[in-house]
DNA sequence: CTCGTGCATGGTT
DNA sequence: CAACCATGCACGA
């Protein structure tokens, strides 16, 4: 290229020119910010948008714009988003194209702008690829390609009847040499602005570096509401793919593409196949509807229907993985896709399943369902042949890559790690890398002003950081396992992150949660698969906190507001916009000074500095420059363990309750599908759910006549639903069924649990309410919980019998019913619940058998200290209520509670004709819910006066008989326990009153 | 009985 | 609503 070496001072920034100038004028907008300085002369051209004609006087490169003849320079940084590719070749300047078509940008020119060298840590953003694979996968080059009317680059560039063609598409997509010719430091400067994100994008009119020109007015014109620096600010995809881009580029420049036009540069062996329509020249991120480069490719994609990735495909290579991958070689790298592995790929059936389109894009075709031996190469160059076939289904294929266990096993991957599929050219050679799901937070550090995307100099950097927190966390979680046990708490974790960016997009003015929006899909897809054990989700929500207060203001002045889309965007001055700090301890010294304490990342010892300081997100002793003495990992640390203790109470306590909640697990680990719900409907709260740690849903298979809850929801879960008053046939049996169920229990139980209900339980019941431990702490320690997990464990194992006993109580329709209808009431749960903050999930719950909604009913029933021998006993196994009530203080009772509790196993009398349908059946009065909360907080006043809980004390208020939907009362016979009578929140009432016989 | 294979099912988008 | 795809499951070895 032409252009000159960067000039400064006062000799003009032609090259050609270099005269010196007392003063200068300002060019077009560089990387760097700063302007390009001309003299007079090249000033006036420029602005006379001439100035392709003076920059490039001896250049080739000048060609007419197919329409209008007008003749415009197609390659320099100044020009180059002045015009169209033609298809049939030759170019049409912007203004005729813009009068014909609607224009498409051509996504393989990224904005110059962004064509950095390789930037360690900079570039390694989920949407890197996105323009690249969202405008369309790479075909195989071997292979037909997936879009039959649509050639890539490379064949385009072969056919093209205009050599010329060839030649401006070479010259465009060097766009990096314009970059090549800051200094170093420059260069370094302006990725380091670009990718903080606090590089001004050049508003319109100023357009960065290389996007003035001849043209310029033209361009601008064209550009009209979206100027392309919007398009970054309103487009997850943009910027950061450029990063890539340019990585390979730069990085390969000196490739020879054997395979490849050599005249193509190695932008396009990033196999970005030339759009249907009309190329902008250049980066040409505008388009006259003002779409994006990347959301015009979108659309373009979507244009195509079916041919567009899915956004969840779109590679997200890492600079780490690139450099792995082309270390040996000159080679270029083109991530292809990626995929994050579910539970089945990463099961041992060696099965890893290909996204369709993906598979035809980048994969060789096959037509049988045989498939082809497929050879890949790792990140450490080991081979390995993994069967690529398909199978056919619903008239279409399901492509799969079978024999991959033993390359997953050698990768350490799991359920949530995500694979990607990356081509060497250009040996065509396919590369599979990976990445941990735990490691999405450091591997992608340092990309994540481009994740935003935005490119506007906005807070995005510490957006995206925040989002990406949340992101880490639900992948960590994802992928330690997705035990059906672990609904709520995974519900809770996309609350959870839901709100956390939403907290984060609304304290940064950011409108877009994008990313958050990406990862969303793909876990949304994975709502009933993939689950958040309890414990992630502890961490998820002390990392969202966390990460709520890591955010530092700026550190002075207020950022300047501008709104493109609609959406408002900060733009703040280069060292003001907010960051994302080192997690600190804010605490004061002995001399009364605020400081704050802080930890070393490298040794993990905590140094103290002033509390003004704003630490980056990464700091070291080294950067203790506040104490010198301790600005070495080997300086010993002045803080004690004690102190240190003392400083992280939340931080101890936030460990306890996971330690607690990791010995449940450890009960539950052995506990699988209902089994373990079951047990964990036991629980005292939802906090403290445990979770399978292994990944699957157990979701059994039901079959035609079930009437288990998930049969009787409408398929899918959409549609009517079975209500409390439906008398279906189905209903009416389940009904019967548990009627009947209840009725046995009483019988037996009546006899068998008399004396040692009365002369055993009552005494300790009464003595546990009043224990001060158990009930003013419900929910937030799991510790208190462990007393029971003991007995449990004390036996060796979970009493099978009691397990098959909440199975089918479990499965039992009105129990879920009544679980439905109370936490129906959002009000009722919004107060209850803490942990689920997304009243929405209980749609999703509402539907499944996993449903956990008699979790939270349990955990519901834990806030009401009244409840809270119900709460215990939440389960609505009559037996097991006794039964826990005994063991939890009583473990000589265990065996004898649990024996007492088998002989009902699966026992149900579908015959039997209970009298009372309609007290049993469970009523949704969930207005009254509160009112009956209320009546029990009473009661458990009146009964703590008493001194017991076994008292013959009658429930006054009759709250029984008057919320029959909420509460049940079995019969007359059980009035003598008090206990039982009085007023509970349905899913304990229900389960309860059988157990007072 | 276990394992592998191929297809079917159903949730999600 | 159709396509996709995660996973279940039947069946045979």
């Amino acid at each position: 290229m032409s252009s000159s070496a960067a000039a400064s001072g006062n000799v003009c920034f032609n090259s050609n020119c270099k005269e010196f100038v007392e003063k200068t004028r300002k060019g077009w907008r560089r990387r760097t910010g700063e302007f390009a300085e001309l003299c007079d002369r090249c000033g006036s051209a420029y602005d006379d948008g001439k100035f392709c004609d003076a920059f490039h006087l001896n250049s080739s490169g000048w060609r007419s714009c197919e329409s209008c003849g007008k003749q415009i320079h197609c390659g320099c940084i100044v020009s180059f988003h002045t015009f169209v590719l033609l298809d049939a070749g030759g170019i049409e300047c912007i203004a005729c194209a813009r009068k014909s078509f609607i224009l498409t940008p051509n996504p393989a020119w990224p904005p110059p702008s962004l064509f950095l060298p390789l930037q360690p840590e900079r570039i390694k953003d989920v949407n890197n690829w996105n323009p690249i694979a969202g405008s369309g996968p790479v075909p195989w080059r071997q292979a037909p390609s997936l879009f039959n009317g649509s050639t890539n680059q490379n064949e385009l560039q072969h056919k093209a009847p205009f050599p010329e063609a060839t030649v401006s598409i070479d010259r465009l997509s060097l766009g990096e040499r314009p970059f090549a010719l800051l200094s170093d430091n420059n260069r370094k400067d302006s990725c380091e602005k670009l990718m903080n994100g606090k590089l001004k994008i050049g508003v319109p009119g100023t357009p960065e570096d290389g996007y003035a020109g001849s043209n310029r007015d033209e361009a601008h014109k064209s550009c009209l509401s979206a100027p392309w620096q919007s398009s970054y600010a309103n487009s997850e995809l943009s910027a950061p793919s450029f990063c890539l881009t340019v990585g390979s580029a730069s990085k390969n420049e000196p490739t020879v593409h054997s395979k490849v036009s050599v005249s193509v540069p190695q932008q396009t062996t990033l196999s970005i196949p030339l759009p249907l329509g009309k190329q902008l020249g250049g980066h040409a991120t505008v388009d006259s509807a003002g779409e994006t480069q990347v959301r015009s490719s979108k659309i373009r994609g979507d244009g195509r229907g079916k041919n567009q990735l899915l956004p969840r495909y779109w590679p997200r290579i890492t600079d780490q993985e690139l450099r792995r991958l082309s270390e040996d070689s000159n080679s270029v790298i083109t991530p292809l896709f990626e995929k994050m592995l579910s539970a089945s790929d990463a099961g041992r059936i060696g099965r890893l399943v290909l996204p369709k389109k993906c598979a035809e894009a980048y994969f060789p075709p096959i037509s049988n369902p045989e498939g082809l031996p497929l050879k890949m190469q790792d990140l450490k160059g080991k081979e390995w042949m993994f069967q690529f076939r398909f199978w056919p289904n619903n008239n279409s294929r399901m492509y799969v890559l079978e024999g991959v266990t033993p390359c997953i096993q050698s990768m350490q991957l799991q359920a949530g790690d995500t694979v990607t599929f990356s081509r060497i050219e250009p040996e065509g050679k396919l590369v599979m890398g990976c990445r941990k799901a735990s490691n999405i937070l450091t591997a992608d550090q340092g990309s994540e002003a481009c994740s935003n995307g935005n490119g506007v100099a906005t807070n995005g950097n510490a957006s995206t950081k925040h989002t990406k927190s949340s992101e880490e966390v639900l992948a960590n979680s994802t992928k330690k396992g997705f035990s059906s046990t672990t609904l709520v708490a995974a519900t809770s974790a996309r609350a959870e992150i839901k709100m956390s960016d939403d907290l984060v997009n609304e304290s940064l003015g950011n409108n877009r949660p994008i990313r958050c929006k990406r990862k969303g899909s793909t876990m949304g897809s994975k709502r009933k698969r993939m689950r958040i054990d309890n414990d992630n989700l502890v961490e998820l929500k002390v990392t969202v906190v966390q990460a709520q207060g890591l955010m530092r203001p700026p550190s002075s002045g207020a950022p300047t507001v501008i709104v493109i889309e609609g959406c408002e965007f900060e733009e703040y001055e280069q060292e003001d916009a907010p960051i994302i700090g080192r997690p600190t301890i804010p605490h004061m010294d002995q001399l009364g000074e605020k400081i704050q304490w802080v930890q070393c990342e490298d040794c993990f010892k905590w140094r103290k500095v002033p509390d003004n300081v704003d630490l980056p997100s990464r700091w070291t002793c080294s950067d203790n420059s506040c104490d010198p003495e301790r600005s070495v990992c080997s300086a010993a640390q002045e803080l004690t363990a004690d102190h240190l203790r003392d400083l992280l109470p939340h931080i101890n306590k936030a460990s306890k309750k996971r330690k607690a909640s990791k010995q449940e697990m450890d009960l539950v680990e052995t506990l699988d599908g209902l089994d373990a719900l079951a047990h964990l409907a036991i629980l005292e709260e939802g906090e403290t759910l445990p979770a399978s740690p292994q990944a699957t849903t157990k979701h059994p298979r039901h079959r035609p006549g079930c009437t288990c809850i998930v049969c009787i929801q409408p398929p899918s879960g959409k549609g009517p639903k079975h209500k409390q008053s439906c008398d279906c046939n189905v209903c009416k049996s389940v009904k019967r069924r548990f009627k009947t169920l209840m009725l046995k229990r009483e019988k037996k139980l009546s006899e068998k649990e008399a004396e040692a209900t009365c002369q055993k339980l009552q005494p300790q019941s009464a003595g546990q309410l009043l224990d001060g431990d158990d009930i003013q702490e419900p929910i937030d320690d799991a510790v208190h919980l462990s007393p029971q997990h003991g007995e449990l464990n004390n036996e060796g194992s979970v009493d099978p019998n009691y397990l098959n006993e909440k199975k089918s109580s479990v499965e039992d329709p009105n129990y879920f019913d009544e679980k439905k209808s109370s936490v129906d009431d959002t009000n009722y749960l919004s107060e209850k619940i803490s942990s689920v903050d997304d009243p929405s999930y209980l749609n999703e719950k509402e539907s499944s058998v996993d449903d956990p909604n008699c979790l939270n009913e349990k955990k519901l029933s834990v806030d009401d200290p009244n409840c809270l021998n119900e709460k215990k006993s939440a389960v609505d196994d009559p037996n097991y209520v006794d039964e826990r009530k005994s063991s939890v203080d009583d473990p000589n009772c265990l065996n004898e509670k649990k024996s007492s509790a088998s002989p009902f196993k699966g026992e149900f009398d579908l015959n039997a004709k209970p009298d009372r349908d309609d007290e049993l059946s469970p009523g949704s009065d969930s207005g009254s819910m509160m009112r009956m909360i209320k009546r029990a907080a009473e009661q458990y006043v009146r009964h703590c006066d008493n001194g017991s809980s076994v008292g013959n004390q009658r429930d006054g208020d009759g709250a029984g008989e008057t919320n029959p939907g909420n509460c049940v009362i079995v019969s007359g016979s059980h009035q003598a326990d008090v206990d039982h009578n009085r007023p509970l929140p349905i899913s304990t009432a229900a389960s309860l009153a059988p157990n007072d016989q």
